[in-house]
DNA sequence: ATGGTAGCAAAGCTA
C-alpha cells in the first residue's frame, strides 16, 4: 500500500500536475493540503478516469486539506476530539483500506513570537490532545501533511537556523512536535532514511532556492505503533518541484505492508 | 533589515 503527501499550494493552480503525478505513481492514497479552494469547487471530475474516492474539507483563497483514496473514506472528521471546529480548513481524517489516515495542514507561524505563532503553537498542542486520543484507540492510523516543522538536525540545510528563532526551526515549535513524536507515534521517513540525508521536502519559491537545494524537511508522515510496524519503505519524491511552475513542496511516500 | 517568488483575487495577505 502506496501512501503519498503533497502541499500542493493551489489544486486548481497544480490540477495537471497532481493528475500526471497521480497517474504515473498510482498511489493507493494522496494526502493533500494547500487547496486554497471551498469544498464545493475542488475539481472532483478531473481525476475522473483515476478512480479515486474523495473527502475533501476547503475554504475560501487559503488553506484546505483532502484524502484521495482508491478504497471508500469512512467516518470523515473534520474536527479534533472533543474541541470547536477550526474556521481554517487544516484537518480531515477517516477511515480508508484497513487503516485511519489524516490529512494535516499546521499552520506556518510567520515569525517567532507573533500572534500567529501562538496559534501554531496551540494547533500543534489541540493536535497532540487529539492524536493522544487516537492512540487510545490501538487503530493502525498514518498523519501526513505540512506540519512546517523541521523536527531533527539535518532538516534544514543551513545547521544555524536551530541555534536562531528561525520559523520552521525554532525551538518552541519543534517541541511542540516532539512531544506528539513522544506519545508513540514515529517519523515514517526518518525511520527508513536515520541519517536524514537528501530528505528536504519544501524550498522557498524565492532566491533560486531550489537550485541552490536550500531546503527544509517539514512535511511529514508519522505512523502510530501498529502501523509502524507495517512500514516497508519511506521516500521523498524530488520530481515534482522541477516541473514548470511547481508547488514549492514536492510529495513524500511511504509503503505499508 | 530588506527583499527575493507564487497564488488568490483584485490590494494586500499568507506563505
Amino acid at each position: 500500500m502506496l501512501i503519498a503527501t503533497w502541499n500542493v499550494n493551489s489544486i486548481q493552480a497544480r490540477l495537471e500536475q497532481v493528475h500526471a503525478w497521480l497517474k504515473e505513481v498510482q498511489p493507493d492514497v494522496l494526502l493533500l493540503q494547500e487547496l486554497k479552494c471551498m469544498t464545493e469547487a475542488f475539481p472532483q471530475e478531473a481525476f475522473d478516469d483515476l478512480n479515486y474516492n474523495m473527502a475533501v474539507h476547503g475554504q475560501k483563497t487559503y488553506n484546505g486539506v483532502a484524502i484521495l483514496s482508491k478504497t471508500p473514506i469512512e467516518d470523515v472528521v473534520t474536527t479534533f476530539a472533543g474541541q470547536e471546529e477550526d474556521p481554517q480548513a487544516r484537518y480531515i481524517e477517516g477511515f480508508t483500506g484497513n487503516l485511519r489516515l489524516a490529512s494535516v495542514y499546521v499552520p506556518n507561524g510567520q515569525e517567532v513570537g507573533s500572534d500567529k505563532f501562538e496559534y501554531k503553537l496551540g494547533f500543534l498542542k489541540n493536535l497532540k490532545n487529539h492524536l493522544q486520543d487516537i492512540f487510545y484507540q490501538e487503530t493502525p492510523f498514518a498523519i501526513g501533511g505540512d506540519f512546517n516543522v523541521a523536527p531533527f538536525d539535518g532538516d534544514a540545510y543551513d545547521p544555524r537556523f536551530f541555534k536562531s528563532n528561525h520559523i520552521l526551526c525554532s525551538l518552541p515549535e519543534r517541541k511542540a512536535l516532539r512531544e506528539i513524536l513522544n506519545l508513540g507515534y514515529g517519523d515514517a521517513l526518518r525511520m527508513i532514511h536515520p541519517k536524514l540525508e537528501n530528505l528536504f521536502t519544501w524550498w522557498d519559491y524565492r532566491a533560486a532556492s531550489f537550485q541552490n537545494d536550500h531546503g527544509f524537511r517539514i512535511d511529514h508522515i508519522l505512523l502510530s505503533g501498529h502501523a509502524m510496524d507495517r512500514l516497508e519503505d519511506a521516500f521523498v519524491d524530488k520530481n515534482p518541484r522541477s516541473n514548470e511552475r511547481p508547488s514549492d513542496h514536492t510529495p513524500v511516500c511511504i509503503k505499508l505492508r
